[in-house]
DNA sequence: ATGGGTGCAAACTGTTTGCAATCTG
DNA sequence: CAGATTGCAAACAGTTTGCACCCAT
């Protein structure tokens, strides 16, 4: 077992729960997908289900919950239908979304200012602050020109 | 026929749209919402149903799709799992939103920076900007102490 | 009159839930 | 071994769609 599914596995147990293979397999895809791309429920799904584990689609739904609980991972709203999950990066969580409307892709941008306004916003209104998301819709140079 | 009402229809009609009795109530009920209320497309069945009025949602959801390209309103995902509404207000267009993730209170702030920030990002990189949404999560004041 | 618009009900998509079987600590 | 976790299928919520009828233009 690796050391960080060892970390893993503490953080669990520390709250009564337990590290599953299963849970393993999704933080794994989770890991694994390149910087920058987002990962919805039934993607992890298809992913681990082509690659023949045996898992259903609540599992991967409850387990996303759990991550998110846990401080694991990030649940974006990007507009579409779907939520979106990604690493919950503890140093570098202040980058937004810009969203093509036309074709969908997603580009990350870093920006502490912003961040650092809605923090400021929440706390002057009594609110304390969860996440920030700061989402840019746009049509993409691509889509332009159709 | 009221002089906004005019308006309405012929921007409609520019598109080749019609101006029904439908769309009509349908804009009235989102102009009667009081400030900073945000609506869903449910919220609106009901609000005009219960009112008596004969309509469908399938008409409700068409009519604010409508609206949304016709540039009359503005759709908002507040992370929950319906959408909801608002009036495009072409010059008060700069404003965000704080939602306490236990009620589902939403307050509205202002500030332009935001979206100048998120308009410049857009264009540099090669990005027509539509909108920008900054949504701020956290904890309200009275659901701090549960 | 003609083609856009409507209501209805059925279909769809993403997500949740109840439950018996299974596995972790 | 107890209790957390799983997979399955059925249930849900929100939204979309096909179609015959209706009504602005």
């Amino acid at each position: 077992m690796s050391s960080k599914s060892e970390v893993f596995k503490v953080l669990l147990n520390q709250e009564g729960f337990r590290l599953t293979n299963q849970r393993k397999k999704i933080l794994e895809v989770i890991k694994e997908a390149p910087d920058g791309q987002h990962l919805s429920a039934e993607d992890i799904y298809q992913k681990l289900s082509g690659n023949g584990e045996k898992i259903g689609v609540s599992t991967v739904y409850r387990a996303l919950h759990l991550l998110v609980d846990l401080g694991v991972l990030r649940e974006l709203t990007l507009a579409e239908e779907r939520k979106f999950y990604e690493l919950c990066n503890p140093l570098a969580s202040t980058h937004h979304h810009l969203v093509c409307t036309q074709c969908g892709k997603v580009q990350e941008f870093e920006d502490a200012s912003v961040l650092n306004l809605g923090t400021d916003e929440a706390i002057s209104r009594g609110f304390s602050p969860l996440d920030c998301q700061f989402i840019v819709y746009g049509i993409c140079s691509d889509c332009v020109y159709p």
